[in-house]
Formats: C-alpha cells, sequence, structure tokens
DNA sequence: GGAGCGCTGTATCGTATGTTACGTATTTTG
DNA sequence: CAAAATACGTAACATACGATACAGCGCTCC
C-alpha cells in the first residue's frame, strides 16, 4: 500500500476495493481499469481519454479534459466522483502523488514493472520482446542494406506475396511500397490467379514472399518457378527456414516461438516495417521526384 | 518524427536563452539554474524548492508553491514572469509538456543512449521495442479479460476491419479467430460492400476495427452506424484515439511513433497477437468441442 | 406499449485562484 | 549618512474554474 508523503494530502482508500483485502489497488490507472467495466458510456470515454495519455489529462482544468473526451464537464466530475474522490482536485492531487512516487524512485519503477500483473498477457509480451531483440541480433546491417538497395531499385518490379496466416504482413508491405515508388504488386486471390502472374516476372523484378511454417507447398512451387525465371527472391520465414530458403536471395529468419497455441509473426512484422521506412529513406535520399510529389498531393 | 498533440501549448523561445543560439535551453529547469544567480532572495527561493522537487510543486497552485518555498504570493508570479511566462497557467503548461515528452516517449531516453551497435536498424528497433512496452503498460489485464471474454463469447458474430494500412491486422486478427470458432467475418473490399453488411450486425456481434491516424471518414461512419445498431466496438488506435473512440467499448490505443516516416502499427500487431492467443486459450479452456475437432482434422 | 430509472448535457452559481495595486522594508549608491 | 531604487508582502479585485440544479433523452423492465 503507498502512502503519499508530498501535499496536504486526504488518506483515501480507494472505495471498497481496498477493505478487506479483496484486492489490492495501489494506482489510479488499476483503479480506473478495475472499474470501467462498471460505468456508463460517457464516463468510460473519460476512463478511456485518461488512460491513453495518463495522467497527463487529469492535471488539466475540467474544461480541457472534457473537450479532450468529447463528454462534458459534468460528466468528467461524476467520473472522478466514481473513482472516489471528494472533489476534482483532490483527484488531482493524487495523479499528482503518484508522479511524484514515479518521478523520485525512477529504479523502484522499472522494478515494479517487469511483470506488475501475475497474468497471462506478460509472458506473451516478454516471449515477443525477445524474439525480436533475437531476430535483430541475427540480422546484419549489411544484410538489411543489400535488401534495401533491392527494393529501392527501381529498374524492376516488386511483387509480395504470404502464407495463410502471413499474407497480410505482405499486404501490409505492400501498401507502404506502392506508395513509395510504381509497380509493387501485392499477389492476392486464388493460386491459379497469382501464377498466371509469373508471366510478368523478369531478372529485373523482385519477389517478396513470407513463409513460416507449417510452410504452404503452393508457395513453395511458385517460389521455384520464379527462381528459374530469374527472379530474385526476398524470403521472410522462421528460425527453421522454409524451403524456399534454397531458391531466395536473401533470407530473413524471424523468432516465432511465444507461449501461445500460435506461433507469432511480430519480429517478422518488425523487420518489414524497418525495411518500409528505409526503403523511403532511400527513395528520399535520392531525391525521387515521386516523393516530393506526393507531398504535394496531400 | 514525433509532435505532441495534446494542449494547445504555445510556441515558447524561454526568451533570450534561446535567441542566437547563445545557449541551448530545452528543460525548465535549465532555464532556471541559468538564471538563478541574477535573482532576488525570494525568488531564488522559490526556484530552489522548485528544484528541490521538481516540478512537482509548480503543478499545485500559486499558493501552495509561495506556503512550501515560505514566500508570498506576488514573490511566485514574479518568478515565473522573470522566467519569461506571460501568466502562471502558461508556466504550468509548459511543466506539463515537459511532463508528457518523459512520460510518453522512454524513446527519447534509449535513442540518446550508445546503441549496442551503431547501426540504423537499432533506434527504429528500439522505438518499437519501448513503444510495446508503453502500450503494454496503459493497459491492464482486466480490460484485456474483458475484451477476450468477449470476443470469446459466441453468441454473436465477430466482424473485422481497418484502414488504408492497418486492413493487414484485421485480416490477420480475422484468420486465426476465424479456425476457432465459427462466425468471423473480414470486411473487405469497396465501402459500399461491408456497408451493406450492417444489416447482419446486431446487439450481440463484436466490431473489431483496426484505425490509426490519419483517421479515415468513411470508417468512423461506419463505426457509427454499428454502434447506433447496438454492434459492440473494440477499437484498435494510436495514442491520439481516433473518434471511433465516442462509439467503442473498448480502447486500445497503441504507440506508433517511430522514427521513420511512417507510424509504426506494430504494437497494435502484438496486442492482436496476444488477444488471439488469449482468446484461442480460453475456448480450450471452455472445453469447445470445436478445438477438438480440429485437432482431428489436422 | 407505457412507466420508471439512469445517464447526459445546458445553464447557473459560488468560490478558490491568479492577478494587481499599493505601502513598507531593505538594500544600494552617491 | 541620506536618498533613491529595488524587493517584498498585505489586501482588494476579477476571472475562470469546479460544483450543482434541472431538464431532456434513451433505455430497461414490467
Amino acid at each position: 500500500m503507498i502512502s503519499y508523503s508530498l501535499s496536504g494530502f486526504v488518506k483515501r482508500d480507494f472505495g471498497k476495493a481496498a477493505k478487506g483485502g479483496e484486492k489490492m489497488i495501489s494506482s489510479i490507472a488499476e483503479l480506473i481499469s478495475d472499474r470501467i467495466g462498471a460505468m456508463p458510456a460517457g464516463e468510460r470515454r473519460a476512463a478511456q481519454t485518461l488512460i491513453a495519455s495518463y495522467p497527463l489529462i487529469g492535471l488539466k482544468t475540467v474544461a480541457e479534459f472534457s473537450a479532450a473526451a468529447g463528454v462534458s464537464s459534468p460528466t468528467i466530475l461524476r467520473f472522478v466522483a466514481r473513482l472516489g474522490f471528494q472533489n476534482y482536485p483532490e483527484f488531482q492531487s493524487a495523479l499528482q502523488d503518484e508522479l511524484a512516487a514515479q518521478l523520485q524512485s525512477p529504479a523502484s519503477r522499472t522494478l515494479n514493472q517487469p511483470s506488475p500483473n501475475g497474468g497471462a498477457v506478460s509472458p506473451m509480451l516478454e516471449a515477443t520482446l525477445d524474439n525480436m531483440r533475437e531476430t535483430f541480433r541475427h540480422l546484419s546491417d549489411k544484410q538489411l542494406a543489400d535488401i534495401v538497395a533491392k527494393l529501392a531499385d527501381r529498374r524492376g518490379k516488386t511483387f509480395l506475396i504470404g502464407g495463410r496466416f502471413t499474407d497480410p504482413l505482405a499486404r501490409y508491405m505492400a501498401a507502404h511500397l506502392a506508395i513509395v515508388q510504381p509497380n509493387v504488386f501485392h499477389l492476392a486471390g486464388q493460386e491459379s490467379v497469382w501464377r498466371d502472374r509469373l508471366i510478368d516476372m523478369g531478372k529485373r523484378d523482385v519477389l517478396v514472399i513470407f513463409d513460416i511454417r507449417r510452410y504452404q507447398d503452393s508457395l513453395v512451387r511458385f517460389a521455384e518457378t520464379a527462381h528459374q525465371r530469374g527472379v530474385q527472391i526476398v524470403l521472410f520465414t522462421d528460425q527453421w527456414l522454409s524451403p524456399i530458403a534454397r531458391f531466395a536471395r536473401h533470407v530473413i529468419a524471424g523468432r516465432t516461438a511465444v507461449p501461445s497455441a500460435w506461433d507469432s509473426s511480430a519480429a517478422l512484422f518488425v523487420v518489414a516495417e524497418t525495411l518500409i521506412g528505409a526503403v523511403t529513406r532511400q527513395l528520399e535520399a535520392d531525391g525521387a521526384k515521386r516523393i516530393r510529389e506526393l507531398e504535394g498531393l496531400r
């Protein structure tokens, strides 16, 4: 239980929650998320906006808070009243005291943060973060730079495709790349459809494939044919490497293991975003007039 | 590029100090220690007490500040006036903006630290990792549990949709959810197409929307109509909250700022994966025979 | 379909807060 | 040492902020 030192504070017990040791509520943010379910729509909006940029909005005036949340002032006041505060200033003091505790001992914050909740979220998040660090650790700058150069070299076309679960990543990447450069195509729909697109592919072109296990035969066959036609393949796969790696010019092996029934594509996603950013920067550096034209269109 | 939207703050240049590049004053604390020498006794006491418990005292009222410093109210006001602020509220806003910068982007801290590998990838990765930690820090177990319960409660249908860049996330989530339970639909194609699907939606149904800035009008309109039909909305958005938050039952605010020309959806992606995993686990726990049947099919 | 309840916004009110004017004290300077 | 200038606090003022009463609306439950 936290005890606040600064500022003539009122001893509060956060309502029933703290009584009888039913639950341990140590911050207002927790208090809110604990009760947000039992709130009417307007007050919930207030709660959400507060959580979204916690705790700054709460330090501003009621008018600003209400404007940010898109509700009226009384709703904000009812909201803080429901949290157990007598009035708005008292609520603000509590937020300030909380800030004080955080700011004065940054050590305690990082110590308490890793797993404040024994819940099921933390392990998942931790594993994901680890996956990313590991993925990038095995990824050299040289390797990324080569891929970026290839993707930004606009003498050929870029095709993207993914598997059952990874196709959204291909779409995501295509959506961005198609903006900064022409001739970017996402291959969607049925197998026979993108099969036929092979005719358009040649030596100058790049094929970006996402394929994690269970590896899809159709993709492997597609990659093989493309490879035979001289298409350069950039493969996003997991650490066990899709068979497509045999045909790939560049292979990005992401970690996918998480405590879940599913594999995680998050690491690959981040690599994709990194490439998107790097390609964009590269094209800007090249002074591509397309980029300048885009600025104008916006 | 990072820009904070909250709190219409005034662009100040901290008086002469910032002009002509004589000195680089980036925080009010520096500004104070820069000028504390040229202050009269009373104001110096004010300055010292502010520094001593920076910046909390400055967020309280003039009366409290003056009491803590052992001076009178006008002295406090003269003090902030000497720092170059027009009035006390403006001074407080500046302090709050500073706090916002500290709290909301731990990225700035890690960015300034010497990166393990000097490559160009690192800042991007670090920012992304920070975004995820921040996103989850503002996300309570309770909140996630509520959403999971809703998504796993199979008395209604689940619809997913996203914006220009986030629709792949909706697809990714739909691809997984559709396997562990029936009645999961991703809304694709033209606006008029999913517009018509509104007919199928009712009180028991859930609509998962991905919308980060720049927020799309079509999505907002769609969400509003769905909301009017009683559909419960789960919103994935950025920290500035899409206008859809007004209609949403649950709001997940992810951090999107990265050193890139594009915003990052990686944090939202990880939240999505977390939910996918949790929903799957929930359904397993419920002993849904669908899951067992799936095992057999494999 | 009607009655009751609960939620929300508008408008008003009282007050706490920041602000300013003025007189006294303290320091500085010739 | 005298006189002026600067600094500081007391007290009155005005604004803007939080609080409250009330009415309209939608929702739920008979």
